[in-house]
DNA sequence: AGGTGTTACGAAAACGGTTTCGTGTTAATA
DNA sequence: TATTAACACGAAACCGTTTTCGTAACACCT
């Protein structure tokens, strides 16, 4: 078993001190070209690395970030999070990631876990329970220790700090405007609770799109669902009550139930029910009749709060002068497919 | 900004020494009572969490596992992540996730990252391009280090770890078996290139099904794929070219196009052709027919691989006598659904 | 009074680096 | 010949912990 090998062992075995070799390897003009030749080249035969751990103490940067997402079995946080790595790593940071598992606990405990020492800064996504309670004392006592935090999609009012999201309403709107051009007016919207921050600003879209183009909202055509654990019955009943026309769904997933539900009944999709979905996974691209949907960009979205992070992580700032945050704005792309009508 | 406090601030506060502050928060029974109580609770109002970093040099632990995977937007691999992060965050450890990107290069670089200092082990499934080049020395040197590495799925034989598979095999064999007894004869196979082992080892079940059964293997019925950009030209022309009557493919995706396919030449599913996959993903579940699948398990795959790999590090190997490896087998479940004949 | 034991604490080394500053040696300059 | 500057290097502090070891102070026993 070769054991790592560090600056002291190079400075005994070559006879010189350790700020010696240090020096060396860093090309130091302090030291002699043939010090420092000799000292590289025993440094290269034994393959010495640094000791990241030592570095970080000593610098106080560790090159990590810390990502806390609600969940990984997700094909938008997967997403994301390539866009996070991608660059993080062609930056030289790595990523340290933690699961809430939609628990407020589990996010609180991982930020803790995560904030003494381990990262220079935060990319997270809130978790469904800490939105509902409305709680981000945890996310306060992180920035206010001065570590920079860069929240995405499921973002809060309540904190100061850098934001990437969709734009949800517009995107919405424009979604809900496509159906009603072509001749849809039933417009049903298959959401979750309002609590989460993304539903509310889809809701508003399609609210005023409704509005704008004189079809009266009705809350009767508005389908709340759990996060998980979907009744399939409750969205089948839902269809077989309403007569409706056209739905607009925040997610996937929730699209895919409402094409079955909707083809078990014998409609048509799109001709007599055309679907939008949100989200452009495998299964909008797939499904039969494919899906049309809100691609959101997550891989986009990913890399834009991985460039804000590491922007605030380097600039060192002034005590004086405040902080200035910015929200950044990604623009969902309508992705036409099969379950609306051209 | 409260910035974070540190020993030296307490002992400094309290006008006693580092040492005793450390040793009063560990309480220990060399510090007196009174002492104890008095840094305990000048720790606490002041919320004082010792410095990870620090604990990690001193230790020479890290407490963090480093996972380097092929591709994060990928169902197997999400689910396998999942059980790795939930297991080592109740162990109190923390992951550091790496995405090789089916790159050989990038695997390299991510394994030397992190080999210095900034995990206590990996876990690792080897990307494409590594199986081809069938070269693994950024694999030797660092299990040459001492750094426990448990490999999962992607595995070579050239490396001595522990290991976790599935039961390929057969699995691919009962699957076979299953579309034999269902009436089948004309079975395809639909694969990746034979340097992915796992595909090795499920063509191994499929030929083993077509003997045992008195059906002749015929090199004609075998479809390879590219991993990534998959041609729907190329599968549909197989389907045309060929009389077959059931179909097992290696994984997901795989699955879908041939459905597609097979649907657009008008054929029954499952009646005229069956189908199987592997990787029990959502666009299993939700295919019209829903697709008969072999469940994987990552998530247990994931645990085992955590379990296998905190045991190593966690255990003091003598230098005397020699490690043993273990190689775990996963038997994956053959999830049935509309895809085939019950 | 002398020896022994206990208690309660501090000094210092260690983990593996970086960096500042001091200094001995040599060469160039006045 | 004395002064100075450049060069090449080492000592030591530092990052924030843990841990070993030494010891002052006191109590107890003979």
């Amino acid at each position: 078993m070769k054991k790592k090998i560090t600056l002291k062992h190079i400075a005994r075995e070559l006879e010189v001190s350790i700020s010696t070799v240090s020096k060396a390897l860093k090309n130091s003009n302090e030291i002699s070209a043939d010090t420092k030749e000799k000292v590289q080249a025993f440094a290269k035969l034994y393959n010495y690395r640094p000791n990241n751990i030592a570095i970080s103490l000593k610098n106080k940067r560790t090159r990590n970030i810390g990502v806390i997402i609600p969940d990984i079995v997700h094909h938008f946080f997967t997403t994301v999070f390539r866009g996070i790595e991608k660059y993080a790593n062609s930056r030289g940071y790595n990523v340290i990631i933690c699961v809430s598992d939609e628990s407020f606990d589990k996010e609180v405990i991982n930020m803790e876990m995560l904030a003494n020492g381990s990262v220079d800064g935060f990319i997270m996504s809130l978790s469904a329970e800490t939105q509902q309670k409305n709680d981000f004392n945890h996310l306060k006592e992180v920035t206010e220790q001065g570590i920079p935090l860069v929240l995405f999609d499921r973002v809060t009012d309540e904190i100061e700090c850098d934001k990437v999201i969709l734009n949800d309403k517009e995107i919405a709107y424009n979604a809900v405007k496509k159906l009603i051009d072509s001749g849809k007016s039933k417009i049903a919207l298959v959401t979750t609770d309002s609590y989460f921050n993304v539903s509310k600003r889809r809701a508003e879209g399609y609210i005023a799109a409704l509005a704008d183009n004189g079809i009266p909202f009705e809350e009767k055509y508005v389908l709340t669902l759990p996060y998980r654990e979907i009744e399939k019955s409750k969205i089948e009943r839902f269809f077989i009550n309403n007569y409706i026309d056209a739905v607009l769904c925040v997610n996937e997933v929730f699209a895919i139930h409402c094409m079955a539900a909707i083809q078990k009944m014998g409609k048509k999709i799109p001709d007599e029910v055309s679907i939008i979905g949100f989200t452009n996974g495998l299964l909008s691209k797939y499904a039969v009749p494919s899906l049309t949907t809100v691609a959101q960009h997550g891989e986009r979205m990913g890399q834009i709060a991985a460039e804000m992070l590491i922007e605030k992580v380097e600039t060192e700032i002034e005590d004086d002068e405040d902080e200035t945050y910015r929200t950044e704005i990604v623009a969902g792309t309508l992705i036409e497919r099969e379950s609306t009508i051209n």
